[in-house]
DNA sequence: GCGTGTTTATGCAGAG
DNA sequence: CTCTGCATAAACACGC
């Protein structure tokens, strides 16, 4: 499958695009459903998607134990597992060692990769029989086969998972550079290409909102946060394509006609009323959407906010006026209305310093949308930062990380196995590009 | 010069 | 078939 055309949306090495209509299927009650997931022959292909549901999985899914996945046929689980990051019950498959006989799966990575989750999971996985993974993983075979498909992750999801996974909630471009490196190998060729993609991502996107340094973090680039209402981008369930793109009108409408028309409202119709970003595109601070966990950091981040308006023409401060509004009436109400912006400002402040205290988990402070979404990716990121580590491990992208790159330092990154230039010879980044 | 950020253009692929 | 989301390339501007 993975040997199909090669390309960012390649639907048969990862499942394809097609997990987005199985988001439904996530109420997999206990073991029952997955008594059936033996399909030793035609490699999951009857589990596409159908496997994106586990993440709602109740516990109870230890007690099968994934023995149901041995047959798996790593190729047909790419894809078709991505969705299982936000496993977040897998702490309870402490039989998942039965993983160490897919087909296809690059041993080696997935194992050390799931140490890395160790910390989160059942004790008892550490139990599994690592020689026999360690065994697996020398094949190379094994590896090549599998390992060098792109991931199927878009651009715009990696951004979030880089921000996400950052205790600001806001990376500067290198970090999410590197973070994407750490994270699949894929990316540790081609740079220039894909890495242009990013910034492409992050200037085209409204729902990547650009944070100016403050005078005391001095450095290249700004930080790049994520607009609070962009975990709802993936409320579809799928990480590869979103159903509706995260649109600013006004935003828009700034672009086309420079018109400081203070309209509201998603071009998205499933975001909420206020489709403004908090950064509105001239550099204006987000404001730290994305409450710091670090004081010190914070009070840096939030710095700039009261310099704002000394810095903003009046369009421009009123534009951040509706932008911050526009993130209480997300936090609010989903399907919010546009009006009172200055209460919803006085909300937003408070909602934010009432956060401030609270021990919430990032997700849940930043994207009040995606709590409820098991497939939202600041849902997998946030409740389970190791939960995307298991897709690499599923998948055998963790085959080249040899360990966690969550779980090391960045400068620690492994490069690239260079014997393994098979793994990208293979696949083309782009389909209508050429290596 | 290099990294960063913006913008435009083009093509592919999925959804309706 | 059309619309839309996404990937990619490229040109350009800006700041360190």
């Amino acid at each position: 499958m993975l040997s199909a055309k090669p390309g960012s949306y390649d639907p048969t090495s990862s499942g394809g695009y097609s997990m987005a209509s199985m988001t439904s299927i996530n109420t997999m009650g206990g073991v029952g459903p997955m008594s059936n997931m033996n399909y030793p022959s035609q490699g999951m292909g009857g589990m596409h998607g159908a496997m994106s549901s586990m993440n709602t999985m109740p516990p109870s899914m230890g007690s099968m134990g994934m023995g149901g996945m041995a047959a798996m046929h790593g190729s047909s689980m790419h894809g078709s597992m991505t969705a299982m990051n936000p496993m977040n019950t897998m702490g309870s498959m402490n039989s998942m060692g039965a993983m160490g006989s897919m087909n296809g799966m690059s041993s080696i990575g997935s194992m050390s990769s799931m140490n890395g989750m160790n910390r989160q999971m059942d004790p008892n996985m550490m139990s599994m029989d690592r020689a026999q993974a360690l065994n697996r993983a020398r094949d190379k075979n094994y590896r090549r086969s599998y390992t060098h498909a792109k991931p199927p992750y878009s651009y715009i999801s990696l951004i979030t998972m880089a921000i996400q996974q950052s205790p600001n909630k806001m990376c500067t471009l290198s970090e999410i550079y590197q973070f994407i490196m750490d994270l699949f190998p894929f990316y540790r060729q081609n740079q220039q290409r894909w890495q242009n993609s990013i910034r492409h991502s992050l200037s085209f996107n409204d729902c990547f909102v650009k944070v100016p340094r403050t005078p005391d973090r001095p450095g290249k680039g700004s930080y790049w946060a994520l607009h609070p209402d962009s975990g709802n981008m993936f409320e579809n369930g799928c990480y590869l394509r979103r159903q509706k793109r995260f649109k600013c009108l006004k935003k828009e409408s700034m672009r086309s006609s420079h018109d400081d028309d203070p309209s509201c409202g998603m071009s998205n119709g499933q975001n909420s009323a206020d489709s403004t970003p908090t950064s509105t595109g001239d550099g204006t601070p987000l404001s730290a959407p994305n409450t710091p966990p670090h004081p010190v950091e914070q009070s840096q981040m939030t710095q700039p906010k009261t310099e704002q308006p000394t810095h903003q023409n009046h369009s421009q401060a009123h534009v951040q006026q509706q932008d911050m509004s526009h993130l209480t009436h997300s936090s609010q109400n989903q399907m919010g209305n546009c009006g009172t912006e200055l209460t919803s400002m006085r909300q937003l402040h408070h909602d934010m310093s009432m956060n401030h205290g609270l021990n919430l988990a990032p997700g849940q402070l930043n994207h009040p949308h995606s709590f409820n979404h098991p497939f939202s990716i600041t849902n997998l990121m946030s409740e389970n930062k190791m939960d995307f580590k298991m897709y690499e491990a599923i998948s055998g992208y963790g085959a080249y990380t040899q360990m966690s790159p969550m779980s090391m330092p960045k400068e620690a990154s492994p490069p690239m196995n260079a014997q393994d230039g098979s793994y990208y010879k293979t696949y083309a980044p782009h389909s209508t590009a050429s290596l």
